[in-house]
DNA sequence: CGTGCGCTTGATAATGGTCAAGACGCGTGG
DNA sequence: CCACGCGTCTTGACCATTATCAAGCGCACG
């Protein structure tokens, strides 16, 4: 995220170069995200649709809804949410995307956005032409089962969601994403027990169908409870088991 | 539903045999089915590899959360639910399927179904082994193509659902859900404004994140404000304009 | 050094849940 | 054919959770 400070004078006056070695077959990200599954010849040819431009800066769109539907997206680095305005102005976040993870796909059905997606912090995008990923799939049979699946997990995360939003209380569902971007990031790597929020209280409000206050009435009293210990942004799970306690999750 | 009444007899004797006509080519459905957009020619080929048997009786699974996944399934008669049930034995409704809807999808990621599906009438269903359905979709564009959009509407479906739970008042949730149905009916060319639901007030406070008490108040209300006339599972829209008004959807 | 935004905390209010009782409808069996 | 019993639906009274309103804090940024 921050490879170029030493040189942004100049990365403002061109594209920027960096991006040139990054393909799919030397990405880190490579094993849990659209290659998965392919072999290497194959993986060349998907990197061949795959387009990279330079990084969205926070807060910048990666699209919106409405927009014609093009492509699909991976998330490179940084972290983006989706969302939907209701027409009372209030906002729906239907997701935070973080690296490795497709998004986009709601935007299949009616050639057009079902939702806007913007960066929360800067955040490097690979993007996928859709109709060279169907090409593409109808000649790989592993991409096509691969993007099933993908398609398939959207789904049967947005029915996690619907049943948290539906069942649980304030406490379970903020414990649950925490749970949530706690798994993540092991995924790739990275700690478990400790990061940083890149989204607001408000994000997660939105996305938790719960308002500002309540999120940060829930963190208030996970750290009294010792379970978290919160520091604005900053994350650290302190009980583990208490937190799974507390999520109270269903399956 | 009824067709076998007067032969009912022999019809517990050996299978069915109705079915032998129904084929994609000739099924009223198609339209709005998993054949659209197939040329003539192509829809043979799908038809070839749907499997149709006998149908399923009231309250009789089609699948249960954790099954070896298959297939996906079309509904050519009845209402199907799709549930999960949480580990403290309650029960989040994901969705209602009627005639030329899909389902069945969200086993693809995990191949492993993710929710249950139960009949909550006689249903008649096509069963579409999934494997051949990838194999077809390879060779005919046009099925992949509409397949990756049936998935897609799952997810902007589901979403529009997480919406409306995470957003919306009591009123509101069941005044969007009645539409949708008024809506479904319309596009199989039946009556939008009366109709008979096919769900208990359980399921429906299954699926709105409500307690069947709240339910039946809404609809209570409804009545009294002349916007609905509910007699049981009978529902006449009386004012479709003041439906929407309480619907107060987003979009 | 002020201004604004994001976060926290408190007091109050409303929406929907819980508990309880009764009505209605339907199938079963006498 | 009627009585019974069970499941589903409705209605009421009360309560809990979370939203709303309001105020204050702290940090970043101009």
């Amino acid at each position: 995220m921050t490879i170029h400070i030493a040189q942004s004078g100049d990365a403002a006056l061109k594209p920027c170069t960096h991006d040139y070695q990054v393909n799919c077959g030397n990405c880190r990200l490579n094993s849990i995200c659209l290659p998965l599954a392919l072999e290497s010849d194959d993986i060349q040819q998907l990197d061949d649709i795959i387009q990279r431009s330079k990084p969205l800066q926070k807060s910048q769109h990666l699209y919106r809804e409405g927009d014609d539907f093009q492509s699909v997206f991976a998330v490179r680095s940084g972290t983006l949410k989706a969302y939907k305005t209701t027409d009372d102005g209030r906002e729906q976040v239907t997701g935070f995307y973080f690296p490795g993870e497709i998004l986009g796909m709601d935007g299949i059905s009616n050639n057009s956005h079902a939702s806007s997606a913007k960066a929360l912090e800067t955040a490097a995008i690979c993007e996928i032409p859709f109709t060279s990923l169907e090409k593409l799939s109808a000649l790989m049979p592993n991409l096509q089962r691969h993007f099933f699946q993908l398609m398939s997990r959207e789904i049967t995360e947005d029915q996690q969601l619907i049943t948290l939003l539906s069942k649980n209380s304030a406490d379970e569902r903020v414990a649950a994403l925490m749970l949530s971007i706690s798994g993540r990031n092991a995924r790739r790597k990275l700690s478990a027990t400790q990061f940083r929020l890149p989204m607001s209280r408000v994000d997660i409000g939105n996305y938790l169908g719960l308002t500002v206050e309540t999120v940060s009435r829930v963190f208030s009293r996970m750290q009294k409870m010792d379970i978290l210990q919160v520091d604005n942004k900053e994350i650290k799970i302190l009980d583990a088991d208490g937190l799974r306690a507390m999520a109270n999750l269903s399956g």
